[in-house]
This record gives structure tokens, sequence and C-alpha cells, in this order.
DNA sequence: TATGAATGAGAGTTCATTCAT
DNA sequence: GATGAATGAACTCTCATTCAT
């Protein structure tokens, strides 16, 4: 800075392009992470490749995470973590009919997961769950089990205003998860979808899976 | 056939023990690459242990099958083949309610899959599919797109007898079929599962699911 | 083998090349490990080095050793265990004066050590044993403290026959002991020894050690 | 100079914390570097462990040694210097019974090398001399050598004495010398000494070692 | 002068694949 | 046909060294 210059105009220093890149670092890899694990798998997954793609080395990659493994739970947790607080609070606020909360919710939930790459992050689990099980279980107490509680608190609100019958308690919830995962997945495999129906608006199957799953839900007024 | 053998016992000559293994091999072999590729996925399977898991050596294997790769889609075509001609007849012949078909299939569905391990198909195709663009194909030509439109038939079934509502015919076969689907990836991934649930009930399942299914589904009466 | 000559003057089978190269693969690494070893020092030795020295790939010293640190215990074990037991014998059946049995006794303990490496192996655990505390503590039990053992058997033999004079129980097996592994290490360490000396004797050096040892520990006769 | 300082009581001037520390640098990383490569041998030592320890950053020890071999040569070249012509002059000088003046500079070397460091070098020395044989050369011309003349004087002006009698000439100091060189690296080596020892007494070492030696290099008295 | 983020060559280890027996 | 010893490319991870700040 030169001794002319007043340093009013900029209070906040802008950080030297080194600093700066230091901190955005260990979110570049992630991101990088996320996109290569999802694309390739964690086995086949080459450091290099994601040290690459954030554009760095690969020694570059080792000075924030501990190994490849760590690299694996960081991205898990990144981007799954306090991902469904805020629904809880939804269920708990809404006022109005169960099916269009639940039509809220289901909306959000892929808007959501689209966004920040956790339907990559399910095909993962479900791929590699078997080869991490500390992070399968991480991923079921942290993302299956409250997802399946809050569909349960769901079916519970609509049964308790008289709008949806009873249904299993155990895998009643699984019924609507079971098709949202599969959605997530089936996102992550486009060799699997039939071409001929062009890419697959995830819109318009979740209302035709909301359409059924409520039309059999609801009470049937006489 | 050496001199003191007695042919009269065996009518039907039985090939000797060695005779049969040898020619059974391919078909061991294939089984074992089953189990391990479903079990550890496709990089992380040993062709060793794959080996050994058949009563040969590694090099035996190479033998039969000119590489990992080769070895693999020979294990996703052969659990393939001819999985869903049977069901096609069943929706043909069938007479009766639509609902009572749709629930006697999917169940039989579950069956026959369960037992010939095609729900490990399933989750491979998930994993790999991305890298074996042709199996992909492969698989959604001769398992997914019949098994949609196995279902779209009996949905047209139901609606023609006038037991179902109309539904999105492109997303409509989904909403169950990706629950089934599910259900059979899910049965692969233990760590996935809650334990206090204890062991699926795929039938548990299956009902639960048809239960609201066809709940909502089912045209009204009034 | 051309066919008029006759097998008889060869009854036993010389093993085919392959079978007869993978019995005698561990020993082959054993002694190239031994080697690199010895001149590098464990850290710096590296694996393909051994390999290639003993005729093979890096892969192959896999096949055999689990590990770098476990060939390192396996060239230990193979080149000092069962080392000492036979000394411990001669001590105990000799009969005649103990500077005499003394003296035989260093001398075979070089010849021994010199011939099968273990003076390259003193070397090692002296630099590297602070890196591999378990080898250590082996390396201690299985031949230091058996050899300070052997000494002070030695020591308490000539007391007992009236040859040798009283000295301190836990440092005066050191007195000797001391300088014979100086020489295992000055042996391994041409740098450190003065040029103008030419190769050092070690019979001359142990010679005037003992003389000079055994001078003071002889009860003086008046 | 801050004008609150008060002169007067250092009548040198002290140079403030800063100034000194910088010129301090090199000595401090020497000593950081001989502590860690004595502790962990020239190959496993981490220059950062080193730079930590001297409580410098990595790149800042590049700025005084231009690489780690470099920093090695420094250190040995450093810790060795001058480190015997002290003892020279002590046998020139004194006057009394050959075996007082042996006793009193053995015990003397020890609290020197003990206090100074060279202990350590002694141990870099034959770990890692092979690998520096100009620094391998430097050492037996500034240490080795030297030290053995010292021990050949004093053998010598025993026997024009008629304190001694008389020994080889070329290993006889190598007798002694090699039990002094034997504690320096047994010294660094708590791995291959016995625990139940307790921690080794160099005191009772030497006096037992001289007590041996003396005993065999004096004259026999009728 | 001092920093520490970044580098990349090089290490140990794994495993699909080959081939002499 | 069957074996399993041998291979070597490929991978993860380390760390001396550099250089923008």
């Amino acid at each position: 800075m030169s001794p002319h210059e007043s340093p009013v105009s900029t209070p906040i220093a802008v950080p030297p392009k080194r600093e700066r890149r230091k901190h955005a670092r260990p979110g570049e890899l992630l991101e990088a992470a996320l996109h290569v694990f999802v694309d390739q798998g964690f086995g086949a997954a080459k450091v290099e490749d994601i040290a690459s793609r954030a554009g760095v080395s690969k020694g570059t990659l080792f000075l924030y995470f501990a190994s490849k493994e760590e690299l694996f739970k960081a991205v898990v947790r990144d981007t799954i973590v306090g991902q469904l607080s805020q629904f809880q609070v939804a269920v708990d606020t809404f006022e109005g009919p169960t099916p269009e909360l639940m039509r809220t919710m289901v909306h959000a939930w892929w808007q959501h997961s689209h966004a920040n790459g956790s339907t990559g992050i399910a095909k993962l689990m479900l791929s590699e769950g078997k080869h991490f099980p500390e992070l399968a279980n991480f991923y079921r107490t942290e993302v299956i089990d409250p997802a399946r509680g809050l569909i349960a608190r769901l079916l519970a609100r609509g049964l308790a205003r008289g709008e949806f019958r009873a249904i299993d308690p155990t895998y009643g919830p699984y019924t609507l998860l079971s098709s949202m995962i599969f959605l997530a997945l089936w996102h992550h495999a486009p060799g699997l979808r039939s071409p001929q129906d062009g890419p697959p608006s995830a819109q318009a199957y979740l209302e035709t899976l909301l359409d059924a799953y409520l039309g059999g839900m609801l009470v049937r007024q006489t």
C-alpha cells in the first residue's frame, strides 16, 4: 500500500492470493472428491484425479486430509450433516393438510439433495458401505433413520388429523422412502434409463409417486 | 468306459465325477464370481477369492475367462438371461382380478430374484453400470424395460377392467418398480439397515407396499 | 537329454528348474536382504534392490515376506538364532584351563559371526534399533543377554578354579564383550579405519585383546 | 537501544533479543539437528522435526543449509572440532603415575563427550559413515587417530616409566579405545540394554574397565 | 529474513495376468 | 487341462525441497 492511499476505502483487507487459496483448498478438494467418488466409486477413484480436478498436486491433498479414507469421510460429513434438521422443524411448525406438507417436503428434499450432491452419496453408501462399516453406521444413524422417522411423523400427523389411514409402522415409511432413494440412485445411473424417455424429470416422477402414494393413504370418502 | 463298469444300473450314463466337474467349471466360477462381486463390488473383488471359492486356482480362472472384466460380463449375462418371459405368459393367461395378479407376481418375482441371485445383479449394475455401458444397455433392454412393460401391462389390464384408475404412463410403473428394486438393493446393504428392526422381512415389506400402492390405485367405491 | 544317454547315471531326479528355484527363493532373498540391509541400513534399503539382487521382481519378494519389516525380522532370525546354543555346550563340556577356553571361544565366535553375517546385524541393531523396538527386544533377549551370560559363566568358572580374580558381576562381562562388539562394528565401517594400517586383522586384534584382558584377570603368581 | 534501558548494568552491550536469536539460528539448528539425527538416524530424521525443534519453519532451515546432507555434514563438523587438543596437553604436562593419568583422562573424556554430544556423533558416524566418506575421513583424522595416538602415548609413557608392560603397538590402544567407543554407542541404544540392570552407570562401567585393563597392563610385582 | 503452502519423485505394497511345468 | 510362482504396472502416501508472499 502506498503511503498516499487512504486505508479507509478498503477497511477489509483483501487477502493475498496464496492465503485466499489456502482457505478455499479444503472446500475445493471436497467438491472435487465428491465428483470423482460418485463418478468412479471409492475404490476406483484415484487421489491424483481428485487433486488435479481441484487444481492441486497429489501431495497437496494429503496436506489437508490424512488419507483417501479420511477424505471420503469428510466428503460424506460435509455433504450430509445438518441436512435434515431443517425438515424436522418444518413438520413441527406447518399448519395445514398433511398431504400438502408431504408434497412440499418431498419436493424440497429433492431440490436440496440434488443441489448438494447427497444423491451421489446415497449411491456411494450403497455400493461401498460394506467396506466402511463406520461410515455406513454414520450414514444410517445420521441420514436414513432420521429420514424414516420424519416420514413416520408425517404419517402419524396425518393419522391423528384423520387424513391418513393406518399403515404398518415399520415398513410403511419405506414405501415412500424407497422410491425417493431410488430416484437418487437412478439419477446416477444414466446407462440404466431408457433413452427414448428423455432425461428423467424428477418433478414428474415425484408427482406421480405422490399421487399414487397419497391416493392409497387417504381415507376413502364415501 | 472301462470294461469293469456295469452299464445296467445307470441306463442314462452319468459321467464320472471328474469329467462332470470339468464341464461344470465355468458355472461354478460364475456362481462364485456372482457372490464375490456382489459382496465386494467389482473393483474390490479379487480374482483369487473367486477362484478359491470355486475350488480352483487363479490360473484356471483365466483359462475360462479372458479377464476380470469378461468374467464380470459373463456373470451378468448368465444371471439375467430369460428371467422375465415366464411372467409375460402369466399376465396374458391369468384370469381374475388384477390386484390379485399383481400381488401374486410381486411375491413370485421376489422369490425368483432372491433365489437366483438377480438381486445381486441389480446392485452390481447400479454400482458399476457406468463402467460397463454395454452391460448397462443389455441390462436395461433385458431386464428394466421388460419389467416396466410388464407393470405397464398390468396397469393397463386393471384400467381396462375398471379396477385401476389412470396414472402417468411413463412414471407410473416406476412407482411400483422403484420400491421393488430398492428391496433388492437394500438386501445387499446390511450396514444400512437398522439393527433394532431385525432382519428385514421381504414378505412384510412387499405386503405393506402393495397395500399402499393398491389402495392408491384402486378406484374409490362409493 | 539326448536319446543315447543312459538315465541310469542320474538315479536321483533333478527337480525341475521352477520347482527348485521356488524352494531356494526364501534363502536367496534372505541372503540378498542381509547384504543390502547391512550395506544401506534398514530405512535406506529398497526392497527393489533386494529383490533384484536375488534375481526376482519386487512382487515376488512379497510372495514370501509380508512386508519389509517381516523380511528384516526373518533375516535376523535366520542369521543369529541358534548361534549361541552351541557355545553354551562348549562351556559346559570343556575340560582344561579357563583362559584357554576363553581364547578358543572368542576366536570361534568371530569365525562364525564373520562367516554368517551376524556382525552386520549387530551394526544394524545399534543404528536402527530405536525404530524397531520389538526387534531390539528380540535381539537383546536372543543375542546380547545370552552372550553376556556366557562370558559371566566363563568368569565364574575361572574364579571357581582359582584362575581369575573377582570382578564386578554387572559390568565385568562387558569389559570383554564391548571389545568384541566393537570389532564387529569396526569391520563394517571401512571409512573409520586408518588406511595406513592395512586391513584390520581380527586375529591379531583379538589376540591382543585377550592378552591384555587375561593378563588382568589372572591371579598374580608370586 | 531504547532510551529506558540502563546501560550501567551491562557495560558490554548485549544485543537485543531478536538480533541475538537471528545470529544464533545456525547454532540452534545444529543443536536441534544433532539431537534428531542421533535419535532417529539420518534417513529417518525429518527436517521438519529439526526445524520445529529449533523453533523455526522448514523453509528457514533451507536458508541456512542447502540440503539435509549439508546440514548433517555441518552438524558433524561443528561438534567434532577441537575436541582433543586439551587432552594432548594433559599428557605432556602431567606428573605422576601413568595409571592415575589414564584413570583421570578416561573419566574426563566421558564427561566431556557426554556433555557436548560427541557420543551421538560416534553413533552417527558408525551408522552413516559409509554414505558420507568425506565425513568419515574427517572423523577418523580428527577424532579416532588422535584418540588412538593419545592412548599410544599413554602406553609409551607407562612403558618408559616401567609401569606398563609392552603391548602390540597397532591394536593395543584399541583394547581400551574399543570399550570407550562402545560405551558411547551403547548410551544411544536404550532398546539394547537389559531393563533389569537399571540405567547404565558410565562411572562404574569405566571403573570396572580400567580395573581389568590396568590390572593386565601393570608389570607384575613379585 | 522468514514463512508454510505446494510440489513431485520415489517408496512400499497389491493384484490381474502370464506361462513354464 | 490345471497349477501357482512370477511379474510389473498402478496405487497410496511421504517428505526434501522450492518459492510466492
